[in-house]
RNA sequence: CGAGCAGGCCGGACGGUCGCGGUAUCCCUUCGGGGAUAUGGAGGAAAGUCCGGGCUCCAUAGGGCGAGGUGCUUCGUAACGCGAAGGCGGGGCGAUCCGACGGAAAGUGGAACAGAAAACACACCGCCUACGUCUUCUUCGGAAGGCCGGUAAGGUUGAAAAGGUGCGGUAAGAGCGCACCAGCGUCGUGGCGACACGGCGGCUUGUCAAACCCCACCUGGAGCAAUUCCAAAUAGGGGAGCUACAGGCGUGGCCCGCGCUGCUCCCGGGUAGGAAGCUUGAGGCGCAUGGCGACAUGCGUCCCAGAUGAAUGGCCGUCUCGGGGGCUUCGGCCCCUAGACAGAACCCGGCUUACAGGCCUGCUCGUACU
RNA sequence: GGCCCCAUCGUCUAGGCUGGUCUAGGACACCGCCCUUUCACGGCGGCGACACGGGUUCAAAUCCCGUUGGGGCUA
């Protein structure tokens, strides 16, 4: 088991795993493995400053902007057009994409604001696939350990 | 056993764990929210948005014109363009399947090309020369030819040619006469009815209405981003018009009518938060009764998703249905693989379209055996 | 979510309501020839399309139904 995200997969959870927990406030008593509504961009003017200000990573599935903010703590936004698909693909490809978020945030090295543009090679991929290219794509950002 | 027809049903199951959103109770709170426990969280099509309703606003949806839809009958239903039972026509050996299936002797139109002719029929090739008349010949009986004509049996064209077949009849023919068949009208019988059967009559009135149209019936318009409430924000500016014999808006084809308005319209500027609507409903399930059936009635029981940048997902285990591969002593054994179409957005009833695989019931035909 | 519209040569379009020589017309583009010393302009000719599947009809780009793909409006 190379990877310690995979320990949000499995029972037992392990401190030592979690290099950057402190990240998160002291009043949550839950686990570093969560995606609640707050850590997401919902409005429209938080859309807009992640557009306009932001640095872009791309590849051939997804198109990446992010912006560091280090007052709010990290924030995902999603955007899957119609030509990734019907309504299925879609949903399925957004739900890999908070997936992937919840369990690789407490490897991130620093807190920032990002909104995940899908493309249509995107529909055709596997959870294990997605998070393999989400991986890369965030290391080449700079925000991920690996 | 094989081939097939119809109807109904299912659309993996159980568990663990990390998450996501709903509700209830309790706890904490810096009043923004946070936490604990319990409970339940996609479909048969949730889809396409093709019909019909409920609901909300506009007048409790009113009158006329226009526009649109439906179209065998009778039932069912809140309603329907849906369903059931039947009629008629067509396909199939059959079980059964398919059908926009009212009206063309109300009217207006269309039918390219071909063909003589495409709709108050016509006369190209044919057939006939009885009647009338002319010429020639004559064995004085008549014969041949022409004119005036007759005819729709046959031929050609076409998607379609003016009832069909047969016998009689005739100069040749013709519903001209008759028989049967088709069609029309009418009467009787059966049926609620579509219609069926039988008698009689005069003999024939083609096709397209998914061309306009006629007839019957139906439809006011918009849609939950409807609509209502709370909070916040800017109220300031520029231009134009109107002073009632009227103007504007609601109103989405127009007119009338109705309602609202005292200022109205245009340009420019600002807001896109929260709550209600929002899930108890023509509701699901079971039983009984009525009905051939669609369905209805009664009783009992259950509460079963409500998001709003938008919840159902990730991983692991066990087991099954199929599928693929290998071994085989043909009994089986082992390995891999949950795998179709597809994601609620106000809610119902239908229709249509998509769909891996599987189950049940009834029936038909063929073969074999008893 | 709801309500609408559209689909014809490579591109922009005409025809559709009223079905038939529509073998679907035009412009630009492309190809060939002529003109010119050459290019451009001009002239002549050519290539080239009814989104898909059914139905009605003798006959469908046109009428009807369904499917697919685009586009617009709406708090």
């Amino acid at each position: 088991m190379q990877d310690p995200a995979d320990q949000a997969n499995s029972p037992t959870l392990d401190a030592s795993a979690m290099p950057h927990a402190d990240q998160f406030s002291e009043t949550s008593r839950r686990g570093p493995y969560t995606f609640p509504p707050a850590d997401r961009i919902r409005k429209k003017s938080e859309y807009a400053a992640v557009f306009s200000n932001s640095r872009k990573v791309v590849d051939r599935y997804f198109v990446c902007y992010l912006v560091t903010q280090e007052q709010q703590g990290s924030k995902m936004g999603l955007a899957v057009s119609r030509k990734v698909g019907k309504a299925v693909t879609r949903n399925r490809v957004k739900r890999y994409l908070r997936e992937f978020f919840r369990t690789h945030r407490p490897l991130m090295t620093a807190p920032c604001h990002f909104v995940i543009v899908a493309r249509p090679a995107a529909a055709a991929l596997s959870y294990a696939e997605c998070v393999r290219a989400m991986k890369r794509l965030l290391q080449r950002g700079g925000v991920l350990d690996g």
